[in-house]
DNA sequence: AGAGTTTATTAACTTATGTTAATGTCCACA
DNA sequence: TGTGGACATTAACATAAGTTAATAAACTCT
């Protein structure tokens, strides 16, 4: 896509930067605390998030009790509301999370149809499918230690570079063992052993928050891992 | 959204009836046999297709050797190539497929095909990626049994009211139980197993191509079926 | 109509993951 | 500074689904 543009490297974010970086103006800059609700399915304002810093997990309920993780959304990533209310979705800040937010495409009666939001709109919403796309093969074609150190090196590769500390290979990583099986389908107690059990072989450690590579290119080979689905991107 | 017209009973359909109701034109009607490629990813000839009779499949590879069905196409439903080219998938048809296709949006570098179009493929994204978050759910918190049942359940409720005879409920389903299996992410042998059991259930039968709902209701019931997500449209 | 291929069916056996329940750790807040 | 709640960890046990392999049935092509 034409309109991408790497900050894999930026030092930090703002909602400045980003109007900068996307072009886009008019946007409100709106801030939720971790554990808020950000968009439940059953409100029914059109809106356009773009997600510029914080993590955010979109999720829904099933009748028989249980949630699955739709996904988590990053820096850069768009929240089209209409999306998330068509699927009956529900998303929350999982950190502080800042957002800038644009009043819905689909709701302007005369759109500037060469605009630059629309084919941004049209970008995300392909990069949606896309991990989705990915997310569907993992919970349906692979093992759980498979499903879970894919998981895993999909957010780093998102993420981008760690600027956590030098040599550091990892992430801060606000999600619980529970928001894990419920993006890969599996149960809290099975995430825990396969946790173990990665720790253990020295393929990567995930403690107190923080997620570190212990030997990422075994991993990367052991779970058939393609980071070219993921590159980060801002707009 | 607005643009839906349901054509639940239109008796035939034809690429002249979908230019019709869609009021789109420009399209180029192509068919493709049973079996043949409608797309593959490292086709880079970017289109939009809408699907005006037969089933198509779109599922990917993963280097472990398993393919994944990331959905079924059906009729009304939009293939956006640059999307299906973003998550490496492949088109192909199950059964005889007409389609209309139409050059892709996103090249437009100044877009006349009025608004429109751009309306219609943003709500078919986002049904898409509802269609998605539900083969999410159904792969990674049902059970076997579940994952059939709703994805049989989500077809006929997609196809819309069946024409085949007077008081039959059920649909003909090109399928094989090996496509069923890459959809909800189960062995073969386990569908099979699957099939047979609500077959003496006395829930459904799906034999020599013909899916036949033999108590929808208490199917419905025990998946948790919801088919307010799957309403038939014709953009 | 017959041969060959694909698809469906079933049984026997294996295994990955779920469930339950108990204990430990960490963190927020009174 | 302690207490409660959320989260993590582990073991013992239960079970759903995978695998293998053999047979049958259904199509396809000539």
């Amino acid at each position: 896509m034409t309109t991408q543009v790497s900050i894999g490297r930026l030092q930090a974010f703002s909602p400045d930067l980003y109007r900068q970086k996307s072009g886009l103006t008019g946007g409100i800059p709106r801030t939720y605390a971790p554990g808020e609700t950000i968009y439940d399915y059953d409100d029914n304002t059109p809106r356009l998030l773009f997600l510029v810093s914080g993590w955010a997990v979109s999720s829904k309920m099933l009748p028989n009790g249980t949630r699955i993780v739709v996904e988590f959304a990053l820096r850069g990533d768009m929240i089209s509301t209409p999306s998330v209310e068509m699927a009956r979705e529900t998303v929350q800040a999982l950190s502080t999370v800042t957002v800038m937010e644009f009043p819905d495409f689909t709701s302007h009666a005369s759109l500037d149809v060469s605009s630059r939001l629309y084919r941004i709109v049209l970008t995300e919403m392909m990069r949606r499918q896309a991990r989705m796309s990915e997310r569907l093969a993992n919970i349906g074609r692979r093992d759980a230690l498979e499903r879970t150190g894919h998981l895993l090196l999909e957010l780093a590769t998102r993420l981008g570079p760690s600027r956590l500390k030098p040599n550091f290979d990892g992430f801060e990583c606000p999600l619980t063992q529970a928001d894990i099986g419920d993006a890969v389908g599996l149960s809290t107690v099975h995430i825990n052993r396969v946790l173990r059990d990665m720790r253990m072989a020295g393929l990567l450690s995930f403690r107190n928050g923080i997620v570190e590579f212990l030997d990422r290119q075994k991993l990367t080979e052991l779970v058939d891992f393609d980071e070219t689905y993921f590159a980060p991107h801002m707009i």
